[in-house]
Order: structure tokens, then C-alpha cells, then sequence
DNA sequence: CGACGCTATATGCGTACGCATAGAATGACA
DNA sequence: TGTCATTCTATGCGTACGCATATAGCGTCG
């Protein structure tokens, strides 16, 4: 089958650009800014919606991480001061995160790394 | 900037299609195969080449992941009998990696596996 | 030959992950 | 109200990872 050579190439392409870039992401994020890429993609999700208090499942659908890696990520952006949670009155088993002021600035220092980083090495990964 | 926002969203769109196709790959693979997607993808690079014997260097360079952890992937994949490794006689320092027939076999009903998962979600992940 | 710098691989250590499960709160139904 | 299935988050446990370093072999220059 010349379909399956095909989807296979496609999977290696998109395995390798992603690759390049994370890496790089990662690297630049820890050393930079002391955070991980998914603690860094957790900050960004809180940023980019109109409301900055999101429940834990909502985070957890939108990111690629299962819910205890979720859970655990929360916990140490919380230990970090740059979230905070709280639980939800309505649904006392819900938890909200919400960013604090120190979360808003610290995400928007490291989105300039990301941005950075992107223009350095996204273009050349994604051909 | 208008071209910061576009860059970051193609990375979000690579992370978003890699993620949807990895997390899928990677558990198939452990399920039906035991293998790690760094395992597959290791005997991928012994399969495709023409020598199917190759230097631990030669599959760094080819792969995304960092030394040490080509050197544990190759250990496990040794200790499941599926390569093998032996010293290279001109350079004692290197170490050739060697796909054994358990390895050749294992490999192509992974493979099956792989093509059935990326027909299955790349199309969607990639668009 | 001997010391030194360089390269190739392995390993100690700490960290983030996923899976399975525990714990707490909800809603429905007897 | 009491029970029970369900939902939401946290945690025990084992694994793969990267970084730094150890180990072993190479080549050069004196």
C-alpha cells in the first residue's frame, strides 16, 4: 500500500517538528523562566479565555495532559504562587484555578522565550 | 504583532495533532505490544535502513531523544531480546546495536498497530 | 612510552508522567 | 433519611526522561 508509506511519512514529519520544537521550548522555559512546558501551556490556558478562573476539568479538556498530571501541575504552579485554587461552591467536589498576579506575570515573561523560541526554530521545523 | 499570534498558533495546531495522534500511538503500542513509543520508534530506525546494524551515535543523531535515554531504551529493548548489542572492533568505544529475529517480528505487528492508529486519528489531528 | 584532551556509552539522581485507586461530594431512588 | 452509582480531584506506585558525571577507549604531542 502506497497510502501507508504515506501516513507514516506524515507521522514522522509532524513527530520530528514537534520534537524540534519542544525540545527547544522546554529547555528555554526551564532554564529562563523555571517552568515546565506544561506548566507553561496550564498558565496559557488560564490566560487566553475571557474568564481567568477555570474549573479543573475544563483545563484538563483543553490540554493534552491526563487529569493527574493535571492535578500535580496545578499543585506546583500553586507552590510557585502563580496560581491559586479554591473550591466551588455550587459543586463542592469542583475546584477552581485562578491566576494570581504573580501568574499573569510570570506567563507574560515567558511568552516572550516562547514567541522567541517559535521564531527560531517553528519555521524551520515546520518547513 | 500579527505575526506573533500566527506563530503561536501553528505551535498550538503541532502540539494539538501531535498530542491527539502520541497519546493514542503510545498506549496501543504498550497495550497489544508492550512497547514505548521511544521503543517502536528505535526499532523503526534499525528496520528502515538499509544495515540493519548500527552505532548508538547513528541512532541519536536520527532520533529526537536525548543520549541516556537512547542508552535505556536500548538496554530495554536488549533485555526483551528483541536487538542485540556488541562492540565495534575499530572503535571499542562504540557499540552496535543489532536487530535480533524476535526484534524483525515484534517490529512488523507493530507496525500493523501503528498504520491502524494513524489512519485512524492523524487525518483528524492533521486536518 | 606517558600525559592530556576528546569522544562514545552508561549510570546516579531528581522530576514529570500515566494508570489505578482512594477520598469526598453529588444526585437519584427506595 | 439511607443506600448506591457517579463524578471530580488527589495520591501511591512504577516508569521514562534529561542533566550531570563516571567510565572506557581513542589520538596527539612531547
Amino acid at each position: 500500500m502506497e497510502a501507508e508509506t504515506e501516513l507514516v511519512d506524515r507521522w514522522r514529519s509532524l513527530l520530528t517538528s514537534y520534537n524540534i520544537v519542544a525540545v527547544q521550548l522546554e529547555r528555554a522555559l526551564q532554564e529562563a523562566h523555571g517552568l515546565t512546558l506544561s506548566d507553561f501551556e496550564t498558565l496559557d490556558r488560564l490566560t487566553t479565555r475571557d474568564c481567568d478562573k477555570r474549573r479543573m476539568q475544563d483545563l484538563a479538556a483543553a490540554m493534552y495532559l491526563s487529569q493527574s498530571a493535571l492535578s500535580r501541575t496545578v499543585a506546583r504552579l500553586e507552590k510557585s504562587g502563580l496560581v491559586c485554587r479554591s473550591h466551588c461552591e455550587d459543586d463542592r467536589r469542583g475546584v477552581f484555578v485562578e491566576l494570581t498576579a504573580a501568574g499573569f506575570q510570570r506567563h507574560a515573561e515567558a511568552r516572550k522565550t516562547q514567541i522567541a523560541i517559535l521564531g527560531e526554530h517553528l519555521a524551520t521545523a515546520a518547513g
